[in-house]
DNA sequence: ATGAAAGCGCTAACAG
DNA sequence: CTGTTAGCGCTTTCAT
């Protein structure tokens, strides 16, 4: 009772029959009359045997695993993302392990690397610093050398299977809501990725109610849009004597960085300057003013996700390869609270 | 070039040597000729060849793998947690793979058969909801029979290696703080665990003070300590005419939950009601009203616990084993912010 | 219905 | 310094 690690070779010693048989009744459901399989699964019972799954993975040529590269855990987002995803795969039978990249293109290549040598079924990119432009690019054609499917949450990849969010909708319904209430002079904080669809949607804002925006007020990061960034961003902007009346922001995490600017400078919300974020995140609505913030669907979002990834991965193993690339996308949603003050435009 | 998954057989075709040779330049730092590295190197480069981990790993018997059971990415805590630990394993070249149970006992048993299957070297407990109390626990016992090295976060498990802060000083300084405030009849929202240290700490607070604390405001959740229960718990203590001046929290989250209740109660926090919360995550210091609480030092203890870990892991496969289990402990910092009114008495 | 044997892709002696 | 060979623990033909 006291030994370590046994093997499908001791079981099948204390069970009487061969490693064969022990095989057959860990993985066929028939096959074996159920006498035999009886006084196996008792001795895999009393030996507590698990399966080695790195034996396993090598002949079947699956390990039921799938990685995902995100840029961080420590923003509520993608830590929600994570949770949901690590959830569906979990119901089909595959772990998730999740590579946080932390801003560095370096650690991208290297998890997804290791995600290679790990030899995942699949792998989803929630966010990627790969540069997209340079068609022989390395890392990516790696993968595919490798015959790994892939998913992308990042529109910049539409050529490949993605689940995007129509961000483009989302930004210009939130600038949409602020130009209603009045406000011109509307500061966007952006983030890193350099054409990016929310910018893309505040200008279409502006287009269609034949505005223009006053080019001084747009900032983009060119690391992550975190809680920071919005804080400095909106510090340089007061201080620089930038004129606004509102704030579009990246995220919600900007935009709480954006609000803690604004309190320390004694600018009230919204009397002075209203503000939206993006994302939707559980502290937008226990914030004070609570935020008014564009909602994306997570759960929708990573259940797709999940899904089109098994799907293209379970097609893949019948050879039938070659389907073009799917496209999934999802409407956002605005979400009216208090940070742009009356909510009569709703 | 547009093969698929090169093994180290081809390399050494190509490359005009045998295997072995290449799995030394794989390996070994010298033992091969410089100019014959080369020759194979250029080979392992042109055909972009991956090692198998699954192989490897069933002849090293390492994986270099870590796992983590936690309750749930989505509080703030767990995810800034594993965002320092995968940090650590990666610099120390492990990978880290989480399972988030969900408050589910029977999801944390398949994770930890799951970690098993794919011998992980190691396995961190961040919170566990099995059983402590029987002895002969089969979950616990199959990890020890696989000789896979544990390390806890939680203080019931003393008997193995662990990390632990000192919740009995930490929840012990912020009641003492709200009664250095004059408050008498404080509440206190707890968390799931059955012999709770913060709740130890939290009489041990009165008791110095030689105060008898109110058993009619202690509330225990029965799954977790979730933004939803700080929330419910407050408002069933509200409407069930409980009289209270002050709420000591479990964590950030149910007392975030707490404030959102006792808003929408129309109760004002610090004038009617104090609060402190317990972590002190980032958004501890944006809230309105700032949320006094107590600290966590979690890059701390995510270093330590990674350290422990990978050292008991070594020492193992030294064949130092059976040290006895060593038990690392951190100081919690009471950090002063708004939700207790006056600062004076900090 | 079951066993014998041939690998999966790699590392680790053991020779030379 | 390098090649040969024997496995690691399992699944999968191929026989019986």
């Amino acid at each position: 009772m006291k030994l370590i690690k046994p093997t499908i070779k001791e079981v099948a010693q204390e069970a009487g029959v061969s490693i064969a048989t022990v095989s057959r009744v860990l993985n066929e459901k028939d096959r074996v009359k159920s006498s035999t399989r009886q006084k196996v699964e008792e001795m895999i019972h009393k030996l507590n045997f698990q399966p080695d799954q790195n034996a396993r993975n090598m002949i079947k040529k699956e390990t039921k695993t799938i990685g995902i590269i995100i840029p961080e855990l420590s923003n509520e987002y993608w830590s929600q993302l994570v949770d949901v995803l690590q959830d569906n795969f979990w119901k089909m039978g595959y772990m998730l392990i999740v590579g946080s990249i932390d801003r560095s293109l370096e650690k991208e290549q290297a998890f997804v690397k290791s995600f290679i040598e790990r030899r995942v079924d699949g792998i989803i990119f929630g966010s990627s610093l790969t540069p997209r432009s340079n068609t022989d690019n390395h890392i990516f054609n790696l993968v595919k050398q490798y015959g790994i499917p892939i998913v992308s949450l990042d529109p910049a990849f539409r050529e490949m299977n993605c689940v995007l969010g129509d961000h483009v909708q989302g930004a210009s319904d939130g600038a949409e809501h602020l130009i209603r209430l009045g406000h011109r002079k509307i500061a966007f904080i952006g983030g890193p990725t350099a054409p990016d669809s929310r910018e893309l949607g505040f200008r279409n804002a502006f287009m269609l109610n034949r505005l223009i925006v006053d080019e001084s007020l747009i900032r983009r990061s060119d690391s992550s849009a975190t809680f920071q960034f919005g804080y400095q961003t909106t510090i340089d902007m007061i201080s620089g004597g930038s004129i606004f009346t509102a704030i579009f922001c990246y995220n919600d995490a900007t935009a709480f960085g954006a609000l803690k600017a604004l309190a320390e400078k004694g600018v009230r919300v919204p009397e002075d300057i209203a503000i939206v974020g993006y994302d939707d995140v559980q502290m937008a609505s226990l914030f004070k003013p609570a935020l008014t913030t564009v909602r994306q669907p997570i759960h929708e979002v990573g259940e797709a996700l999940a899904k089109l990834l098994i799907d293209t991965i379970e097609a893949g193993s019948n050879g039938v390869r070659e389907v073009p690339p799917k496209n999934i996308s999802f409407k956002m949603q605005l979400i009216v609270r208090e940070s742009c003050g009356s909510q009569l435009e709703n």
